[in-house]
DNA sequence: AGACATGTTGCTCA
DNA sequence: ATGAGCAACATGTC
């Protein structure tokens, strides 16, 4: 499910439960070898096993939970930091310190009043570690975010350039450069933009581009702001506060009408992946 | 039964 | 060397 405001909601959800109890008692892992595959699932629980939460970020379609690991007789006291990437079906959840793990649950620390468990069905996830005073490489190498000042129309632009032939759509999907779009946002800013997805990334007028640009930075506003909660505030629900004047809510929907032209949408594969567009606002050109 | 799914990666070929 | 396209990964749901 997640993309960068995915990965946001997700990380609140942990972080809250974690500020109220924040010593990790007990650490399960299962036998995912997949989702430990750069991260031995044994050190981590013997780091995180008595640790205490400290802070946590989220950036793109990542998540890095900060713990203090305590010290021991062979090492002194020490930052241990634990990266989260949700695939296509991971998820965060806060349930009972009681909870039996289940078949999907491949990482769960239990604190005095909570399980915080990672789920994740199909595995194309990951789950990464890293023991040191500064955040691992992996996480400080992410692209520039789409709401830093780093993100310009200029840089934009030369990306387009490099990448001339593919379907903008699927260069929007490259987190070199777009930390954080997925699928759905990609088609959500192309809408906006009134861009055709399949239309190449180097004939995009100079408008075009500087409109694309805006409008990734402001679907990722808008979508920080509704699916992750503002400030303290956290949605019960993923998604439940989208609007239905997003492309969003109908992209899915069989014979599924755009929001702003009330005409039909249209469903194809381009770059690689299903993408949902509409005709009438969104047109090919030379 | 078969198609399909909010993601990455590693491989080919040009 | 760089860019483009695609199969593969593993499981659940419609």
């Amino acid at each position: 499910m997640p993309e960068l405001a995915e990965a946001e909601f997700f990380r609140k959800r942990w972080h809250q439960a974690a500020l109220r109890s924040p010593t990790i008692l007990r650490v399960h892992t299962n036998d995912a070898k997949k989702l430990f595959r750069t991260a031995p699932a044994a050190a981590i629980r013997a780091s995180l096993t008595q640790s205490v939460y400290s802070t946590s970020a989220a950036s793109a379609k990542q998540i890095l939970f900060r713990f203090l690991s305590p010290a021991t007789t062979n090492a002194p006291a020490i930052d241990a930091w634990l990266g989260v990437h949700l695939g296509m079906t991971g998820e965060l959840s806060v349930l009972e310190p009681t909870h039996t793990p289940r078949k999907h649950d491949h990482l769960i620390l239990y604190t005095a009043a909570h399980a915080l468990v990672f789920s994740d069905p199909r595995m194309f996830g990951r789950i990464q570690f890293h023991l040191g005073h500064t955040a691992p490489k992996w996480w400080t190498q992410i692209a520039p975010a789409l709401l830093s000042a780093a993100f310009d129309a200029k840089i934009v632009a030369a990306f387009l350039r490099r990448r001339a032939r593919s379907p903008i759509k699927a260069v929007l999907l490259m987190q070199e450069r777009f930390p954080g779009i997925g699928n759905w946002m990609a088609d959500e800013i192309l809408w906006r933009a009134a861009i055709h997805p399949a239309q190449p990334a180097g004939t995009l007028r100079p408008t075009e581009v500087k409109k694309l640009w805006r409008e990734c930075r402001a679907v990722a506003r808008l979508a920080l702001n509704t699916i992750a909660g503002r400030g303290d505030e956290l949605p019960s629900d993923l998604n439940i506060a989208i609007p239905d004047n997003w492309l969003f809510n109908h992209r899915w929907e069989k014979g599924g009408d755009c929001p702003k032209t009330k005409k039909p949408l249209a469903r194809a594969e381009i770059g690689g992946r299903t993408t949902c567009w509409s005709p009438a606002r969104q047109k090919i050109h030379a």
